[in-house]
DNA sequence: CGACTGATTGACTGCCCTCAAATAGGGTGG
DNA sequence: CCACCCTATTTGAGGGCAGTCAATCAGTCG
């Protein structure tokens, strides 16, 4: 088990100390835990439940009753929304740190606002139904963290909205390669790497398989981008960044 | 002045003792005094500037630091964001007892999500920043009311993407009325009277103004609904309502 | 009775989606 | 190592929704 003691500015000694965080990757930081004192944060792990996932597994459905808090540990998560016709709506993705059902305390009557799925092996820690109530009574704060995280996210949707109403399929592709990059980008010998499959990325850039197909093969002939299969090299994200621009 | 004795659940006999109560209209309610005290609210209302609007003005301009939390009071406003070649995106309808600038207390570094603008007369209460702190100070539990206002604008946002990724412009403009209807519609002797110009409802359902014009043309044919200049008027909700939904 | 703003209609255009069909990568079992 | 399968990807042809542009008509107000 790998307890290797890194800096990271959360991975205080005194949260070491509990079975829960020693299953916790070396390094784990969560916004969540941002303005907790460390005493907080160690009871909150304590009345944490840890869990795996797998990819395809459905975390929480929107819509259902917000029955618990939770964050994802390691791994991929996508949250979307479902057409009628089950088409989804991506909204963004789950990163290691990232919480989830905040519904579970935001809202009144409590119900899941998307619908999130595992897209990677990975695990999470949840947070019942009492628990959560116990965390925002002990922790008034939380509700101001609270806040500046969904603002953000509204942020982000304003954006995205943005997006669909004035850019092409180009531009919002070239934005989405640049948002999925700072996201789960990693460095290259040849550039940015990014797992991601021509759906995938079609599917959040809200672009149809085929158009993303051809944008990217354009890219690739540009010698701007390098594909193998499910996975797409930017050689550098600023060309990118002034395609996803509409200035001209 | 007007001060009959409505049951309005806010206008309590304690806050018509101050002077701005006094100017408030009558049965005049709003989101952001639920779960105050009558004490919180009668300290709230204190602290408050009220303040004159005109059509075409800025009452908030998104990027710029935000600085005052505001209600509106009478008349509407418009929540949008702008494009860079500086299209509008309309986000939201203000009414009376609509909070604006809430990021004001919610986000940090504060500064405004979008751009309001007034459209017709009114007036607004604003509170200043010193007044702000004070009062998230006073009540605690404005933080969660604030939590769930914002939850309902996600909601929402998430829908409008939702419609603008997956509905026809036809579809959208249905249920753009349907929308409109809810939040400033009267009910007429002819059906739901909606002050609304064609380029109005073009911004607001994200179509082009001819294509609104094309549609809403069509509908009048069909006799579902009738026309005058700035305004129309729905003989009934429901057919619109089957025609936003995509199931058919 | 102009002047202005809002509404209408037609013609044209183009982005991007749909559908069909073929190709290539990567792993598996024989 | 090769045959095979499944999935990812590519490419072309065709079509439709809805946007742009231009011109005209219609209320409203001074």
């Amino acid at each position: 088990m790998d307890t290797g003691h890194r800096r990271g500015r959360f991975t205080a000694a005194s949260l070491m100390k509990t079975a829960l965080a020693a299953a916790l990757p070396p390094g784990f930081r969560s916004t969540f835990f941002e303005g907790l004192t460390a005493a907080d944060s160690k009871a909150a792990l304590a009345a944490a439940r840890q869990e795996r996932i797998s990819p395809g597994q459905l975390l929480q459905r929107e819509g259902e009753p917000a029955t618990r808090l939770w964050l994802l540990v390691t791994g991929r998560a996508a949250a979307y929304r479902l057409a009628h016709d089950g088409g989804k709506l991506f909204l963004r993705w789950g990163l290691p740190g990232d919480p989830f059902g905040l519904a579970t305390i935001v809202r009144a009557p409590a119900r899941y606002l998307v619908t999130v799925e595992a897209v990677q092996e990975g695990s999470l820690l949840a947070w019942d139904l009492p628990s959560c109530r116990a965390l925002v009574l002990r922790c008034p704060s939380l509700n101001k963290a609270l806040n500046s995280v969904v603002a953000n996210y509204l942020d982000g949707l304003i954006d995205a909205l943005s997006a669909r109403s004035f850019q092409t399929a180009e531009q919002r592709l070239a934005r989405m390669l640049v948002v999925s990059a700072r996201q789960l980008g990693r460095t290259g010998p040849e550039g940015i790497e990014l797992d991601l499959t021509n759906e995938q990325l079609a599917v959040t850039a809200q672009v149809s398989l085929f158009t993303a197909t051809r944008k990217l093969s354009k890219w690739q002939d540009l010698g701007i981008l390098k594909k193998h299969r499910g996975k797409i090299v930017l050689r550098s994200l600023s060309l990118f960044e002034s395609v996803g621009k509409d200035i001209w």
